[in-house]
RNA sequence: GCCGAUGUGGCGAAAUGGCAGACGCAACGGACUUAAAAUCCGUUGGGCUUAAACGGCCCGUGCCGGUUCGAGUCCGGCCAUCGGCACCA
């Protein structure tokens, strides 16, 4: 193998072309201001989900994305767009702290070393990044403005009013810190002893840690929590307008989860207070024969009878050492335990029971349920384990039963609403019992604010410091904050973020001390996308105007006229892929194009557009979404069709596949593999057909002299393309440029496959066919096109030339296939001359021998005649 | 349980409601070669018919039904695989 020789030899033009590119500036994109900016180019920002640096490198999944949006910069930039292509590293995080625990090498060593190791097979790849926007999210230089934003949302409200983030000097009221947008609660958090650590929800699977599979338990912290759930409504709302998949924006909605209802008070009987249960079925409330409270509701202790005492304790002891994974076990019993109180349900103004139980959630609505078992199957499984009454409220419409019926329906033993249909019963009882204060309309969201704080070491400081219990934010002046230098990065095991352990630099002044927690890993990734904008500036986290350009509609008036000059595809049919030719007005969204993984579908997402809100609420972003338009692509998977990881040895390095086939083969197999979005298997053997392609695209051009030098082909002439040449060139362009434009790579390369093959062995090749096909290929095969390019003697480099036009005259045939059916089966196909008119292809198939054989003894009932296609005779 | 995606040759996959399987892989046959590799040419969904070739015929896109002159594609109902959520009142 090792002396195997090289189809081609990319191992010379690959790293030859990369340093040309490098030492051109090829792919930087000047800022508005900057020498060479050209006001009249529109815009084009493209961006991939920027990695975390692992220490295992990168697999061959990362790229799928990367060379996808590779691909559509190249291209965007050969259709005359100024392209904002840019790479960095998400690279505060918990593998890198884990190291440092193990080994006591420094997070930022381990961070230096992958970041090193992850850049340069970016590179060997071949990527039109503008390198000199790289980002790293554990740059002082990056976080400065991390923490920067963080201090925005300290410092602003949500003005129930506006709907809008406020600053706090526009509040009002007397509790500042009681409605900041980042405020410290009481909160349980996931808390795993064996590392000594607060995890993340996502890093907690079945209960146990992700990493090491150590037990993990609730306990209550002082935690940072950011008021994402202010955003609710918005973050739902503004989904709309976005050109995102709707399997995407449906995980958030779900996320989000908007409940209507209402919130209904019922009197304690015999004592003061009342219990507030949510509902979203109000209409029910005739139904309704007892209450159960969340185990842990503060109402439990005022309520509960002498005699009952006993076992509520026993019953909150027992839930509380229970998991989550436990408390959600599905196919368990339904338990409980009676209070002894009862409640008055205020419809029918009995007295009913009052439980407590653990599938009633404190987290959700009131933490308390109204339990009506004839229309919900929980509190009918409750009833009926515990011998309640049930009372049927709900008649279907259908013939179904009502015991047990969940839809809606005709109310029914209902005297305030009986014979309402569900949505009117729902509004006349709300009146009712808005009129006697007994409740009120209410809207209820799943989405809970946004746990903000880690007991880390490798994660951004908060610019905050404690003084007498209450926090304060630090001075713009004061940032950004860096972390202490430890020596041992160790959770301190009581809790206490590591961070603690630097005393001096915990000690803030005489009075005062640093906040010792650290943000998430989440922070850096929620606003990279506008420091990749203007990654140098020390002024500002990202420059006005260069924000209004990049990230705003500024430039939508020049992206228009040319999108009207470019070559439109016909129709777009279904695919859920086209890319909007800036649909004529203006986009919620600021980046284009924006390609990564389904598994950041709602964390990631939802997180950068609360901020992005926030932001722009404040005025300093232009438009109120980042993304415009989102792609997922599919997970690769190992020849064995398993997902690649060490475990099972299936795991391939880009850079050895390279190494045997060189990156154009590499890019061009990623594509050729199918569809963006779908999840598919790597084949060394796919690799190796994509990589004979790219081979006979160069022997189409070039041959080997006597001396084993390879030479430009005599083949290759300044002669005019043959008729048939032209239209397969043309073909070519329209399917090329239509199938970059929908994100069909794979089918695009087919038609490159189809073009070269329709050359091959052909005597005299003409140059302009093969210039056209050059630029074609260039974003998919960057390397071996600019190769060839140059040696055709072509002017400039290929990177400065513009995309191809197709002539749609040149596709048309002066003769027609035309398929001949009888009943829907094929019976014969005829040549016909284009003009041919529908009588005359009646004619010519009603005359066709094959077809009168198939007809036989049937009587034609009647032809069908489609226009270039096909006549279908109808025949019984 | 709920929500979503997917289901087409030996394999990865194509196919505005109009010739199912483009393109690639694998396999087989041939040319070139002392030989092999590489390269080039050809065959390749299944079955039947025919001595053979040519040809001809039938079946075929997870299953069942429907709409239509015509369904991989649209509609209804199932099944399987994968992914997400999971007592959210």
């Amino acid at each position: 193998m090792n002396e195997r020789r090289k189809p081609y030899p990319f191992d010379r033009l690959e790293p030859k072309w990369q340093a040309i590119w490098d030492e051109t500036r090829a792919f930087h994109a000047p800022n508005p201001g900057e020498d060479n900016f050209d006001p009249n180019k529109p815009k084009f920002y493209v961006l991939d989900m920027f990695p975390y640096p692992s220490g295992a490198g990168l697999h061959v999944g990362h790229p799928e994305g990367y060379t996808a949006t590779d691909i559509i910069a190249r291209y965007k930039r050969l259709n005359g767009f100024n392209v904002l292509h840019p790479m960095g590293w998400d690279a505060f995080g918990l593998p890198a702290e884990q190291y440092a625990i193990k080994t006591g090498q420094h997070p930022a060593v381990t961070t230096r070393e992958n970041v090193a190791k992850f850049k340069a097979q970016l590179k060997r790849i071949g990527f039109s990044y503008d390198w000199e926007r790289e980002i790293n999210t554990t740059d002082p230089a990056y976080y400065k403005w991390t923490q920067w934003i963080f201090l925005q949302i300290y410092n602003s409200w949500f003005n129930p009013k506006t709907k809008k983030a406020e600053p706090i000097s526009t509040y009002r009221g007397d509790d500042p810190d009681g409605v900041r947008l980042a405020y410290v609660a009481e909160v349980p958090v996931n808390w795993c002893p064996e590392l000594g650590t607060v995890l993340a929800n996502e890093e907690v699977i079945d209960g146990k840690s992700e990493v090491g599979g150590y037990p993990v338990v609730r306990r209550p912290m002082r935690q940072w929590m950011l008021r994402i759930t202010a955003f609710a409504d918005r973050l739902l709302d503004g989904l709309e307008d976005l050109d995102w998949p709707k399997g995407i924006k449906l995980l958030q909605q779900n996320w989000i989860g908007k409940s209507e209802g209402a919130e209904i008070d019922f009197k304690i009987d015999r004592h003061e207070g009342k219990i507030r249960v949510f509902t979203t079925r109000p209409d029910t409330l005739y139904g309704g024969t007892f209450l159960v409270l969340a185990p842990e509701h503060s109402l439990v202790d005022l309520i509960v009878t002498e005699e009952q005492w006993p076992d509520v304790r026993e019953y909150r002891e027992k839930t509380a050492r229970k998991s989550d994974l436990e408390r959600a076990e599905l196919t368990k019993e339904k338990t409980g335990v009676f209070t002894g109180a009862c409640a008055i349900n205020p419809a029918t103004e009995q007295k009913i029971p009052i439980w407590i139980a653990d599938y009633v959630l404190l987290g959700y609505g009131t933490g308390a349920i109204g339990g009506v078992p004839a229309h919900d199957e929980r509190d009918l499984e409750f009833a009926k384990k515990f011998d309640l009454p049930i009372v049927e409220v709900v008649q279907p419409l259908g013939d179904q039963p009502a015991f047990g019926f969940v839809g809606d329906g005709i109310a029914i033993n209902s005297p305030i609403i009986n014979g309402l249909p569900t949505a009117e019963a729902k509004k006349k009882i709300t009146r009712w019992l808005e009129e006697r204060g007994q409740g009120k309309g209410a809207i209820n969201y799943k989405l809970r604010d946004w746990l903000f704080s880690r007991q880390r070491y490798w994660g951004e400081p908060f610019p905050i410091v404690w003084q007498v219990s209450r926090h304060q934010a630090l001075t713009e002046s004061e940032l950004p904050l860096e972390p202490p230098a430890l020596e041992d990065f160790k959770p301190t095991g009581t809790g206490e973020p590591p961070l603690a352990k630097a005393k001096d630099w915990v000690r803030y002044s005489e009075a005062a001390t640093r906040e010792t927690n650290t943000m998430p890993q989440w922070a850096g990734s929620c606003w990279y996308y506008l420091r990749f904008c203007d990654p140098q500036n020390d002024r500002r986290f990202v420059g006005e105007e260069t924000e209004r350009y990049w990230m705003g509609g500024a430039n939508d008036e020049a992206r228009m006229t040319n999108d009207e000059r470019m070559t439109k595809p016909e129709s777009t049919g279904s695919s859920s892929f086209v890319i909007r030719h800036s649909s004529f007005q203006s986009t919620p969204g600021g980046v284009d194009l924006y390609i990564g993984g389904v598994e950041h579908a709602v964390l990631h997402l939802l997180y950068a557009r609360f901020w992005h809100k926030v932001l722009f609420d404040l005025g300093h972003v232009s438009k109120p979404e980042p993304f415009q338009r989102l792609v997922n692509q599919g997970m690769i998977l190992g020849e064995d069709n398993r997902k690649m990881s060490k475990r099972w040895g299936n795991v391939i390095d880009p850079l050895d596949v390279i190494e045997i086939y060189g990156a154009d083969a590499f890019r061009c197999y990623e594509m050729f593999m199918g569809p963006l979005e779908q999840m598919k298997p790597w084949s060394m053997k796919g690799v190796e057909g994509v990589s004979r392609f790219l081979a006979r695209v160069w022997r189409l051009m070039m041959t080997e002299n006597q001396a084993g030098e390879w030479e430009l082909s005599a083949a290759v002439q300044e002669i005019e393309p043959t008729k048939a040449q032209q239209k397969i060139t043309h073909a070519t362009v329209k399917k090329v440029t239509e199938d970059i434009e929908g994100l069909a790579f794979n089918t695009a390369i087919s038609q490159m496959m189809i073009f070269v093959n329709a050359f091959t062995n052909t005597e005299a090749i003409p140059v302009s066919a093969m210039r056209t096909f050059l630029v074609l290929l260039n974003p998919f095969a960057p390397h071996i096109s600019s190769e060839l390019w140059q040696q055709l003697k072509n002017p400039g480099a290929i990177t400065e030339q513009t995309w191809p036009v197709y002539d749609e005259k040149l596709l048309v045939e002066d003769e027609i296939e035309i398929v001949l059916q009888v009943n829907g089966k094929v019976r014969d196909r005829i040549k016909v001359p284009l003009d041919a008119t529908n009588d005359q292809l009646d004619a010519a198939a009603r005359g066709n021998e094959k077809v009168r054989n198939a007809v036989g003894s049937q009587t034609v009932r009647k032809v069908v005649v489609v226009a270039n296609k096909l006549v279908n005779v109808v025949a019984a």
